[in-house]
DNA sequence: CGCTAACCGAGACGGTACGTCTAGTCTTGTC
DNA sequence: GACAAGACTAGACGTACCGTCTCGGTTAGCG
């Protein structure tokens, strides 16, 4: 997961656990002190490293911290509780959860606000975190399909733009929520954004049905009334 | 707008063009340097102000920064299109132009970063940022009542919900779309935002006053055919 | 004595006393650590003072250790024992008892051998220490010539090639004894030391006189036999 | 040459070549970067050579700088000018050839600035270079004795002590001279040298010769002038 | 109109962290 | 077991800012 990696066949081998140390030092010194004060000297005495050893693994504090969060998220598990509605309000519970940790509040807003001038650091943000996680969605109307909650899908770009607009707005909604209105992101609240998420989405699809194909005010109502 | 104010009675007054010269050197430290390189020593160089200036009026960078990027949201206005899908497209084409200018991306979500740690802060991004734009949400949902697209309130507790719910659902939508997924806010992609969106809450208003009240599918049907 | 004077009006002035504390906390440094462990963190704190003040005032640690080397040398006095022999004697052993003391063996050899590859250095060390202290010489051969023991100087030139042989010599053939030989310097080695010393220039005065001018011999007889 | 070895007889043996190929790369680093900037690592790399198979063999940086200058000091030849001054001025114009090169230079007060706190290198820099080089003056010495120029050793410890004093005398006025006072050795100044050293020295013996035989006058002066 | 309190610029101050470098040791696998 | 390669701990390096302070000097407004 470190950046640097020329990886060579001769000489000592890096220390696998010192990665581990490190990446679990470094989400501490993130709860303790946050990003801003968060030091690679301190994070390097707690991981009892010298700090050319991270040095010579990370490029800098942005990437660090990247790969220190990128870890939380990915114990995101897409519930099966037998709704579309119910995995996406567990989906959901569980990604506020993760944000209310503070190694994950105080990181990744911040990593964020660098990539803003930093190519290199929003592409890795992209892959090892965004990216990443997008399986929940496209698993999530997978599996709505399957029950039968949503339609296939016909276009395939069109598809992909759906499901980047969900992203967004999930966890875009979600984060703001969050962070910056700092307001609890509870049951109720998660179930006010669900619903007005899958019935703007059935009222899209039923609306481009309609369009294409028949009378779409029915499966608008329908699929509404699925959810409720 | 500086936040040290003792506001004494005698001696010399604070210069008013130091403010407007420091705000502005700021933005454009931001704009060439980023939040994180960004120092107020050199923000006081651009200002043509000794450091002790900005330290009398300013806790620190991140209050200075707060500040510098508030007023940029000021710009922001209500388009009058005649419908409200019309009017939230604007308004959000708006809020990503400025979401597209470096030194709002630089320093608002650093700040956001900053605020996780540090309450006195994120009140007063609340204050000068969030709540101060909340009034876009008020004014459109008024007008689009007035115009007889959406029916009027009747639980106060319940529209303030609703008004939170919308905003931090537009703009953190928009914020993940044009920061994190780092892909462009063009019309087609605020299109799709805002049908989601307002199906979604149509759906809600129906769904609710159905089984609350009364014959609110009506409403919603023609919300949905408005934005169609 | 600083080397780093941009020297302005305006501003905090430096601390003087600041000055005398580094150079004083420089040669306790020197007596414990030697030159090569001598750090200038470390003289910051024993000084009770940031890195960076020192930094601003000294280029490096060479120049500090020039600068704290050169105040040991001021204290050498000429005495008047009334011989040109006892003067030297006398001045000698004052000079090889600054030699034996631990802030001056460790800096000196290491300034000298680091400016051998730093011109600046070079020129600092002649200035501060080399230089100042030919004054001796000059002055000690004054005296001589005012008792009649030495005869007046008659070509410039002449004269100041004698005072920087005289110098180097004594100060090489001392440096040497006490620090690579690391014999004592004790009052017989020193009378050796001035015997040939004294008797070479006598004789070399004798022989240029005699080849020159006229009756030398003379002078160069009495000189030899006021040290015997 | 090297200090550290244990000398076994099972393994692999060191490397013959290797030695001579650090010490070469030692001197080429000292001509490169000087003393300070030189490091372990970089003379490894350039002798093409582990930086274990170093440590291996000498203690550390000032181990391997004594041997490396030490090699350069044996290149020194006794001329036989047929006369005593004649011998000592070729011997001197040699020795100061050899401070000339930046390989000398360099290392040369460094390990005598680090000797005058490490006991066990200072020994090392007597047994390796300063001891090592008597036999210039003893041999001279004995030369000058068997060509009448000089009378008969009588006793051996005044011998040894003029020894000691002849050449702390020569070497410390060269390497002051060539180093301190940063002033060309050439044929003028070590004529001057010589001068007052053999002058002074004959008159010594001279004085000695009469307080002990008989008149010592004589001597000196047909020494003096031998050697004019 | 002069006092005086608070302002202003400049820049030195004690600190902290940076990212790099070096010393010397340790761990691989190869010879 | 010596060797090349290179990762390891430890800690100094010189730089850049931090936020505070000390200057000398300016500028209102009150008395």
């Amino acid at each position: 997961m470190p950046s640097r990696t020329p990886a060579s066949r001769t000489g000592r081998p890096r220390s696998a656990a010192a990665d581990a140390a490190i990446l679990a030092a470094t989400r501490a010194a993130l709860v303790e002190l946050g990003w801003s004060r968060l030091t690679l000297g301190d994070v390097a005495a707690r991981a009892g490293v010298a700090k050319t050893t991270l040095y010579r693994r990370w490029a800098g504090k942005n990437e660090l911290v990247v790969d220190a969060v990128a870890e939380l998220f990915d114990e995101l598990r897409l519930p099966d509780s037998g709704t579309l509605a119910g995995d996406v309000e567990g989906v959901v519970l569980q990604f506020a959860a993760i944000l209310a940790r503070p190694e994950a509040r105080s990181g990744l807003m911040a990593v964020v606000a660098e990539s803003t001038r930093d190519d290199a650091l929003r592409e890795r943000i992209r892959g090892s975190i965004v990216e990443r996680q997008k399986r929940l969605v496209v698993e999530g109307r997978a599996r709505a399909q399957r029950r039968g909650e949503l339609p296939p899908e016909t276009d395939p770009a069109e598809s992909a733009r759906t499901v980047d607009l969900i992203f967004d707005m999930v966890a875009g909604s979600v984060v703001h929520r969050s962070l910056v209105s700092a307001e609890p992101v509870d049951e109720e609240w998660v179930r006010g954004l669900t619903r007005v998420l899958l019935l703007g989405l059935a009222g899209v699809a039923g609306a481009a049905g309609a369009s294409e194909a028949g009378p779409a005010g029915t499966g608008a109502a329908e699929t509404g009334e699925a959810k409720t």
